[in-house]
DNA sequence: GTTAGTGCAAACCTTTTGCAGCTCT
DNA sequence: AGAGCTGCAAAAGGTTTGCACTAAC
């Protein structure tokens, strides 16, 4: 079920605890992180078959206004889907390796140095901030050095 | 027309440097930044009428594999579309204001320690690195100050 | 002359909307 | 009871694909 503190923030804003909402809501805290629109269907359908895609879009909207989940791209890799994760406390860079698709998160102090030089500089209110580097992670470089060695020879 | 950097760049691929190539080369290096596939289409119907749309996300999509342009999203303001502006020798953030659409950029010490620090951490190799960060502007702070305070009085 | 690129139409994927009926509080 | 939520169907928005024709090299 919903953490408290998640519940707690949703009724502030008048909005129903209804049966669907709490299915997505546990499935997007309890999985593993960056489920897409599409994925958490698919899980939610398996518990309550009658759930319908439009309901799952909705809630993400609502949960992503209501800053309770963020929304990220991981630059794409496998679509043009958006991907969603429960909004932590600590920022955090997403790296995604362009080849198999693992994402790393990198919390660190560059981070907060950016937000803080951003705020001082422009005077800007930061509600939403979103780092993602895409490349290729120890392992598939080695694979990838490979696959071009072969391109280059045919034969 | 576009630079010979640019040019060299297609042609080492053997990228055909056609009329069309040529047309919407020229304006994205041109134009101010941020333009999205319609709007760069529209521009490029105004030279050349016969110009199609799918050439021009076709273009866009070589352009972006030779890394020669960078994708961005904006955090969505304005729509799922994406933005495409020339590759710089500098990384930079980019700064959306939610409320009036203003894109500023943040060219600073705590991008590259940040991407340093992520090769060094992960032994990745970055290809692409966005980062995006969105909020209010000064100008609007004090007017969505405004805002919500007429919604909390209704009369 | 070849090979790559273009335009057109049509498909595709992801997400949103309108509306009637249902359900949480 | 009543506002808010859901499911269904249908549409929207952005982008990609198949194919016959054309143009760059």
């Amino acid at each position: 079920m919903p953490s408290a503190a998640t519940e707690n923030s949703l009724r502030q804003r008048g909005v129903r605890l209804t049966r669907q909402r709490r299915l997505l809501l546990d499935l997007i805290d309890q999985s593993g992180k960056h489920l897409d629109a599409e994925s958490l269907y698919q899980l939610a359908k398996e518990k309550d078959s009658r759930l319908n895609r439009v309901t799952v879009y909705r809630t993400l909207k609502l949960l992503k206004e209501g800053g309770l989940v963020d929304e990220l791209d991981l630059m794409h890799y496998g679509g043009d889907q958006h991907y969603y994760e429960t909004r932590l406390k600590q920022e955090h860079a997403h790296i995604i390796c362009l080849r198999c698709g693992k994402v790393e998160e990198f919390f660190g102090e560059p981070l907060k140095k950016l937000r803080h030089q951003i705020e001082a500089h422009f005077g800007f209110q930061i509600l939403l901030a979103r780092t993602e580097i895409g490349g290729y992670c120890p392992h598939c470089q080695a694979l990838r050095a490979q696959e071009v060695a072969q391109c280059r020879r045919p034969e």
